[in-house]
DNA sequence: TCCTAAATCAAAT
DNA sequence: ATTTGATTTAGGA
């Protein structure tokens, strides 16, 4: 007999509110995230309800994803072209269904305004850092390390790192004189000196970072076989957020080598030059 | 009934 | 596609 073989509700609006949809969505994933239009496809293939009055529904769901912090929206990797960006949850929120109703929580899950504008960072630094990784190739540096071997290695992905310029993150520029990059420049344990700091989020980018890019490692259960990898110091969201060296770099290679068991470890200053990439 | 999460409508990016 | 605001609806203690 025609019977919804799925665990389908019919045409009754099931009993989940848009954000218990859309992490079930999210969590189903092998990434545990997904871009809007595979969130709408989950919805609509278990539940033909929502079949119906899209347009009314999604709304509201693009409401509840930018407005609930414990949502992440992480950027796409360029070699993985596609609309929009992917959307996760954000590891703190994971148990905010305990109290069991999957219709309405106890309390809305809210970041501190101090952490979410570490999160703000730590995106923006990842999502820079994308960048560099799939930036345009360009006649070499002098001193890139690792320019050749960088293109002949993970994916088919047509990978190039050398520098970009002319990208400004933000509005105030800083006059500031090219210097190679360095290893050393990157990890040494020395402050970031004074300016650093306060200014980190407008200074023009111009510097090539180790080919690197971010993805969503809660899914991952060991080192990837073509990452290699250090977790991001200030990581403090998404065990998640990892930096993921895409070859042995010189300097940076596996200090601390990915393990997802223990994601969010502190690592090395590797990373300080985040959340802006810049010239040292 | 009260509190407030969730849904809705819709304008602005 | 995202973000934000305003307003209404409704879960559940």
């Amino acid at each position: 007999m025609p019977r919804p073989s799925r665990e389908s509700y019919g045409d009754q609006k099931p009993p989940y509110s848009y954000i218990s949809l859309t992490a079930m969505a999210i969590w189903s994933s092998p990434e545990k995230m997904l871009p809007l239009s595979d969130i709408y496809r989950f919805i609509t293939e278990r539940f033909p309800y929502y079949r119906r009055n899209t347009q009314r529904w999604q709304n509201s769901l693009r409401h509840n994803l930018s407005f609930n912090d414990c949502f992440i929206k992480i950027p796409r990797r360029p070699d993985r072209p596609g609309k929009g960006a992917y959307w996760a949850l954000h590891p703190a929120a994971l148990d905010m269904f305990e109290n069991g109703s999957l219709l309405r929580r106890r309390k809305r899950f809210k970041l501190m305004k101090t952490d979410k504008d570490r999160l703000e960072n730590e995106l923006a630094a990842l999502a820079n850092i994308n960048r560099f990784m799939f930036a345009p190739p360009q006649p070499a540096l002098p001193d890139t390390t690792s320019a050749a071997a960088a293109s002949q290695l993970v994916h088919q992905s047509p990978v190039a790192n050398r520098p970009v310029t002319g990208t400004t993150v933000s509005s105030s520029q800083v006059q500031r004189p090219k210097r190679s990059f360095t290893i050393e420049s990157l990890i040494s344990p020395d402050k970031p000196s004074a300016e650093t700091e306060d200014d980190l989020t407008s200074v023009p980018v111009t510097t090539a970072p180790p080919v690197a890019f971010l993805y969503n490692p809660i899914a991952v259960t060991a080192p990837s076989p073509c990452y290699g990898g250090l977790v991001h110091p200030t990581s403090y969201m998404h065990p998640s957020l990892v930096m993921g060296l895409v070859q042995p770099h010189p300097g940076f290679y596996p200090q601390h080598p990915i393990q997802a068991e223990h994601p969010g470890a502190p690592v090395s200053s590797v990373f300080r030059f985040s959340p802006t990439l810049r010239s040292v």
